[in-house]
DNA sequence: CCGCTGTTCATACGTATGATTGAAACGAGC
DNA sequence: GCTCGTTTCAATCATACGTATGAACAGCGG
């Protein structure tokens, strides 16, 4: 039995919290499942929060950090010229599709988890989530301002924001969509393709002009 | 007091669903802040979950019933051509983020938790979540599907996934992003207007390649 | 063989939850 | 002003939760 009861909790967790949610996942669920006494989280971890953290973590990290590595290799290959839009797209958004099996029809875990965490859990924990992203969005909102010189801030901010959202719901719902497919089961590498392609185009879209003006000039 | 006991829990209930999240409200903060009994709510609802569907259809149901007419309109003005592809997204998109104060800095409510609720509870509930939409979807990919011939239902089954990502996305974090804003403090009728000119460009975007052909023509 | 350290265990604690109950209060219609 | 169906109420139910406790256990250097 006790290969690592600490890596049993953390792939459990990870499964049952991608699957059922956070809250909706007991300690108990998650220590059943792994074969070890509910009280080993609390010693390993701390709390279930800290479980959480943890599981996030182990995964987002070498994300990030090969998020950072891709730019950096699209930052090189421009030089001093501005990046390629499309490789700096892709440098952000292939890390999470590689490496892990995206939607077997069981796990999926840490996949849609990502996509889940997005919506749940309190404004505290946005917070402390969003920290781990800190330097990530700032290298890439750095790019992309220089691949797309004709975006001020907030739209930039925006659309970053619809980026995101696109990924995330896809992380979330995909394998439901793939799982119920109307017609949709794809590789995951197909996905991100078309993924990439979608941001790409979304965000090279002209600027938007204020509401007064575009309505008054939309029909 | 009593002026609608049902209407005071349900304007409660979307209030702190969207603040807090399903689980994480309690029947009792949602009874509590109403001034109304903790058995009002079985009595009027029947359980927790129900009142969750009744949260979210008393503003789906119009919201869907106004984006269809919206449709409807688009279509008849394009006649027996395409219709316009921006305004096709515009009329899917709009319907939510009108009629209602979007993100005061404390409400924000309903627009919140339909964001949320993309994230949360468990399959069955997305599954009788997702029905609401039927005839919604069936109509705009039918329409989408006429202005953007160059697509095949794998491409648009996930393209649309990624516009109503980008969607749910800001309807969860715009308001995050609205308080903390890094320069983004922007109207929802601009934000509307910047997510449909996202949306139509990336829907435009031309069809993606299989993988191997990506990956072989990629640099 | 001892005692130490890190881990696992069964079990219990206090609290909070969603739901239910049966009686009280209300209010429209006769 | 009484009646009866509807609505509200305080009180209670069983259950599930996250966490804490203290004993048992294993491995190992001495």
């Amino acid at each position: 039995m006790a290969i690592d009861t600490r890596e049993r909790i953390l792939d459990v967790a990870e499964r049952l919290f991608g699957e059922r949610g956070f809250q909706a996942t007991s300690l108990r669920d998650i220590t059943a499942e792994a074969g070890v006494n509910v009280a080993s989280v609390n010693y390993h971890f701390g709390s279930k929060e800290a479980l959480l953290a943890e599981v996030l973590e182990r995964r987002l990290e070498p994300i990030n950090e090969r998020r950072l590595e891709l730019l950096d290799a699209v930052e090189a290959r421009a030089g001093d010229g501005p990046p390629a839009l499309e490789a700096v797209i892709r440098a952000f958004l292939s890390p999470p599709f590689h490496g892990q099996r995206v939607w077997g029809d069981d796990g999926q875990g840490f996949f849609r988890l990502v996509g889940r965490i997005h919506g749940e859990t309190n404004e505290d924990f946005r917070v402390t989530f969003v920290k781990q992203f800190d330097e990530v969005f700032r290298r890439f909102t750095a790019a992309l301002h220089r691949a797309l010189p004709h975006l001020d801030d907030a739209d930039m901010s925006w659309r970053m924001l619809f980026m995101v959202g696109s990924m995330a719901f896809t992380m979330s719902w995909g394998p439901t969509l793939v799982a119920r497919g109307p017609a949709a089961a794809r590789d995951p590498e197909d996905v991100l393709e078309s993924l990439v392609l979608y941001a790409a185009a979304g965000m090279a879209a002209p600027a938007g002009a204020p509401a007064a003006v575009a309505a008054a000039g939309r029909r």
